[in-house]
DNA sequence: TGGCATTTGGTCATAATTTGTCCAAAATTA
DNA sequence: TAATTTTGGACAAATTATGACCAAATGCCA
């Protein structure tokens, strides 16, 4: 049996892994020191959070930073997808883009 | 032969639009309402246009407006991933999550 | 070289966007 | 029903982006 993948948003993922460690907004929100309806807002994408607060709730859950800030850039970038209905395939583009940046830094 | 295949930048895109029709940055950018000099910044992706100034110039010289505008938004996501120093993977994963919400949506 | 036009670079006020809080309403749970 | 949790809206504060102004640099060519 495969590991399951999941699709989900950053918010869907923060969201699944506090319910599974069995604590509550406000508690959560109280030990990073934010308003909990932010963190709410958060877990339902209706407010981004800062890369501060990524930090601050990976360090709480004892997670990988680093995975939680891909997933939050992923979503970053459907996001502008989708608000901008823009066809998948600039996605290519942008990735020949970066190797081409990537060039011109280096020379 | 095929078609030669650019991957040049937005700001690199625009000004050789301007220098094939042989106008200089005051004349377009007076054309269209702007200071010179943020045109210049334009063309050289120190600062990002605006839908409205992609707009004027997709008109000013009769170019596609779509075109303009997928250019810019490949830009943005290839500088995005340069910035947060992320793997080219993370496309895939936004690709992915494009058709989840897309999904989410229609339901 | 000199003079003119073009382009670049820095600074700044203003505008636009985002963040996070407060608080009340709704939903959930016991 | 009471207590707790979650949601939603409104708002001030903070952050970021925009575009203009102007001077310095560069390029061009008589």
């Amino acid at each position: 049996m495969p590991t399951v993948k999941k699709f989900s948003t950053f918010g869907e993922h923060l969201r699944y892994i506090r319910e599974i460690s069995g604590r509550t907004l406000r508690d959560v929100s109280s030990n990073i020191g934010v308003d909990p309806s932010l963190l709410a807002k958060i877990e339902r994408n209706e407010r981004q959070p800062t890369k501060q607060l990524i930090k601050q709730v990976a360090v709480f859950f004892e997670v990988s930073e680093k995975e939680l800030q891909n997933e939050f850039l992923s979503d970053q970038i459907a996001y502008k997808i989708l608000e901008e209905e823009a066809d998948l395939n600039i996605l290519k583009v942008a990735e020949k883009k970066v190797s081409y940046l990537k060039n011109l830094r280096n020379g």
